[in-house]
Formats: structure tokens, sequence, C-alpha cells
RNA sequence: GCUCCCAUCGUCUAGUGGCCCAGGACAUCGCCCUCUCACGGCGAGAACAGGGGUUCGAGUCCCCUUGGGAGUACCA
């Protein structure tokens, strides 16, 4: 039988990134051993489900290019199945109707509660034959009430608990929905999943999944339960944290095989090995070899990585990302240097695309603004002859000829010209042409503004020293 | 409350009884490189939660304590 793993969001927001995270793992164990990754939406919450919260997962996981092989599958599209399956569940007796009040379950849940018990479903309707007239039932799982179940969790081991902790859940709704517990089952068997990745906060729920296979004659498939992902404060990850939203990522500057990568590092390790390419990844990731404890978010360290993607990915290939940002600056594109061009101008003093975007201004605007102590430090009296030299030299240069190399070269000859080194030239050629103090090497950045920008702006600057 | 899960530097982690007076990475702090800012190179500080066992020997196994987390719905 093929491998085959499934990620099963709910549409009830956005793909955060602990969802991110299972998404990628469970996609990783399918793709090593050439299996399946299916996409189930589990929408039959009516009230929280939203279109909108469907497309954003269905994006976030575009963007981490996290392609599904099958579905998207619809829960609310299989309801006739899972309401099959609780009539045959009910006519074998592994399940029976149940006329109980909510408010009668309530009362009980507190009354157990006050007493220091576990709040559970007392079994009143259990041997019940006589329906209950104008109510209308629910249909609760029979479940064993001795004995215990036992799993052995991929990532945590073996996990016993007792029967006697568990009740017997409502499987079927009064609003004729199923209830999570038992779709998941149902649909798990029918898409012949082999291995159930999920948080961890669905590891409660596994023993009663595992009583309702039994029920149905199948074998359960193996699970492994994932630890939580906190932010960098220990609690629980939100929006006071940054992002939460995977799309976020994207709009913080971040590229999505960074964030891959650390993602993929949260909870996971390969020796002490760092970086890892998609390809690694599915070649080395084992859910075995996942932590048990929970892990905090460290944009620290997610910030290094992207920088690392940047500087190590094709510049083109940055370039396409970088374009989105330098849209939404509403920057001139046809005017300014070719995005490529300033990905390797920047991508070593900028930690997102973001701020590459930001720190490009000056090649894509027309008027630069001046930052006071740079003006007054760099554009005075002294430095007037260094800037005409420089003006002389750049000038020269012939138009095709224009590059990094030969902007460098012409400062070197306008400094030499002057008996100075390049360091008391290049700091008022730096103020002129980005009206700060702080830029790239002067070469490209001269170089990125274009020879007749170039030209006007270290004119300019001359007018002012 | 009850049940389940978890516990190595600030953070992510290596470590599966001796190779560990605990290794790597991010972050931090020095130094070097240097046209600014960075990149890079070199170096430093920094951890086995506590207590009992088991063993010739424990970060590694067992128990307890403490501290986190999850579940406890006609949500998923």
């Amino acid at each position: 039988m093929s491998y085959r793993t499934r990620f099963a969001p709910s549409p009830t927001g956005f793909l955060h990134i602990g969802g991110a995270r299972t998404a990628l793992f469970g996609y990783l164990e399918a793709r090593r051993q050439n299996g399946v990754f299916v996409l189930r939406i589990e929408d039959t919450d009516q009230e929280r489900s939203t279109d909108a919260s469907l497309q954003a997962i269905l994006d976030g996981m575009a963007w981490l290019g996290l392609t599904h092989d099958e579905g998207p599958f619809y829960q609310t599209k299989r309801l006739d199945r899972y309401r099959e399956v609780a009539e045959q569940l009910l006519a074998s007796g592994k399940a029976y109707r149940c006329w109980c009040s909510k408010e009668r379950l309530e009362q009980m849940r507190n009354d157990l509660e006050a007493a220091g018990e576990k709040p559970r479903y007392d079994g009143r309707c259990r041997e019940r034959t006589d329906a209950e007239p104008g109510v209308t039932s629910v249909i609760r799982f029979r479940n064993p009430q001795s004995g215990s179940v036992v799993f052995d969790d991929k990532v945590r081991g073996r996990i016993e608990i007792q029967n006697s902790e568990l009740d017997d859940l409502i499987i079927w709704r009064s609003d004729q929905f199923p209830t999570y517990n038992f779709a998941v089952v149902v649909d798990d068997i029918d898409m012949a999943i082999t291995e159930v990745i999920r948080g961890e906060d669905h590891i409660n729920n596994t023993p009663r999944q595992i009583n309702i296979y039994q029920a149905l004659g199948r074998t359960p498939p193996s699970f492994g339960h994932l630890p939580m992902i906190h932010g960098p404060d220990g609690a629980k990850l939100s929006k006071r944290h940054g992002a939460v939203s995977v799309m976020q990522y994207r709009d913080d500057g971040y590229l999505p095989d960074a964030v891959i990568n650390y993602i993929a590092r949260l909870g996971w390790s390969h020796g002490d090995q760092e970086v890892f390419s998609r390809a690694e990844l599915i070649e080395k990731f084992r859910i075995e070899d996942v932590n048990r404890a929970a892990s905090r978010f460290d944009f620290d360290k997610l910030a290094w990585l992207n920088q690392h993607y940047l500087k190590s990915e094709d510049p083109k290939l940055v370039a396409g990302h970088l374009l989105w940002h330098l849209e939404q600056k509403g920057y001139d594109l046809a005017r300014g240097p070719k995005p490529e061009d300033v990905v390797v101008a920047l991508r070593e003093r900028v930690k997102t695309l973001k701020e590459m975007a930001e720190r490009a201004a000056c090649w894509y605007v027309e008027a630069i603004e001046f930052d006071a102590e740079a003006k007054a430090k760099h554009l005075t009296a002294a430095a007037r002859a260094g800037l005409e030299a420089v003006r002389a030299q750049l000038a020269a240069i012939t138009a095709s000829d224009w590059s990094p190399a030969a902007v460098d070269g012409a400062l070197r000859a306008a400094a030499e010209s002057l008996g100075l080194g390049l360091g008391k030239v290049a700091p008022a050629v730096r103020v002129a042409v980005t009206g700060t103090q702080v830029s790239p090497s002067i070469d490209h950045t001269v170089f990125l503004c274009g020879q007749p920008l170039a030209l006007t702006r270290i004119d300019a600057a001359i007018g002012m020293c």
C-alpha cells in the first residue's frame, strides 16, 4: 500500500505558522516515500468556516510551495457518507441515539466539575430503546468502558489511555452534521491515510478515534503528534508577536525558502546542519526525529536564514520576489535599475526584501532627501574639489561602459589626481548621490543611479558645498 | 480539579550509559578586514530545572517534586 499523509485544516482563519509546519512535515514524509499528500478541508463547522479563510489557506500553501497531490476534499460534500457510516454503527450497536438536552448535559458537566471529577457523559441513553417525542436525537459512539487504548506515537513513543477516562462522544449532531472525531476517522479511512501528522492538541482525541476505527473493523493509521510553536516570550503565538499568518511573512519580506527552512528546523534537526534545500529536506526529514518539546519562534534566526537565502540564491530569482515589494513602495520601475542589480548591491546589508525595497529608494525616486547631519559633515567646501574631480571622471565614461568597475576606476582616478585615498572622496559622493552616509559600496551605489542621474546629483551637491 | 504530554546555553538544537569538566547555529560582546553600512574571518561569555534512586559510571534509565503545555463541547 502506498504511503499517504494529509493536511486537514479547518477554514476558520488564515494559514498560521504552526499549521504551515504541520503541512510541511506531512508533505515531506509523503515526498520522501514517493507517497501521496492529501489536502482536506474540515469545514463542518458552518458557523466559523469562511471562503476567505479557505482562500487564505490555499494561498499560504501555494506561496510556500507545499503542493498537494489529491484534493482539496471538502467534508461538507461528504455528508451522505458520514451519515451512512453513522447508521452502520447504529445498526451494529456500536452507537446509540441520545435524547439528552444540552441543558441537562451542561448541568451534569457543572456538577461533576464541582465535585472535582472529570466531566463525562453519564450514559443515560446508552441502553434506551424508546424515542423521546419531539426531540431530535444525536448519535453517540458506544465507547468501550474497560481496558485501555495504546498507540505508538511516531514522535512521542508509547501512549496509553484508560477507556474509563473516555466517555460516549457524540458523533452525529442534532443539526445533522458529523462531529470532528467521527468525520476524521471516516475520511482517513476513505482516503486511505497511512500516517496522521497533526498538532499535539489532538493527542487526547487519538484514543477516541482509535476506538472508532476498531468499531468499524479497521486498522488505525500511525500517528505523529507535533509539539506546539510558541512566541518568543513562550506564550502562545499571537498577533502581538508579529507574524502569525504565513502570508504576513511574504509581506514582511521573507523568502518562502527561508520560511520553510526555518520552520523545518523548529522541532526537527539533522545533526548540526542548519541550512537545508527543499531536496535535502525531502531526503533527510523523518517524523521520528521530531522533538517532543514545544519551541519558541525566533525572529532573529529567521532573519539570519532569510539573508542567507538572499545572498545565496540566484539574484534573478530573488529579484522576482523583490519586484512585489518594489511595487508596494510605488516606485517607477521603468526608470530605475534592474531589480537583480539592486539585489546584488543590497543583499549583504539587509535581512528582508522589504528592507531592501526601502533602501533602494534612492535609485527609484526622483528627488532624494538629505540627512542633515550627512550634509553638514560631508558636503563642505573642503569636499568640493573631490566632488568636481569625481564628476569629471564619471562624465568621461562612455555610456555603454557604465558599470560598477568603471565607476570604481573613475573614483580611484579622481582620488589619485588629488593625491588622496578613496576614503577621502567616497563619503561626499555617497552623500551627494543618496543623501545619507550609509549605502552599499560606493561603486555600486553610483552605478545603480545610472550615469545621467549620478552626474545630476553630484552637480547639485557641488552647489551645496 | 481530572487525564495526557513536555523539560540541555537567552533562543533553535546535537547528545540514545563511558568519545561530554556537554558540540553546532542564531543572538550578544571583543578583535581583524574596510570608502560608510554590511558581508566575511577569528575569539569570548553562556545550559544538562531540583531531589532521590539504578549502575563501576547518568545529560542519557526509573521515581518524586517543581515548572510549562494540551485536552476535558451537539469546535476543529
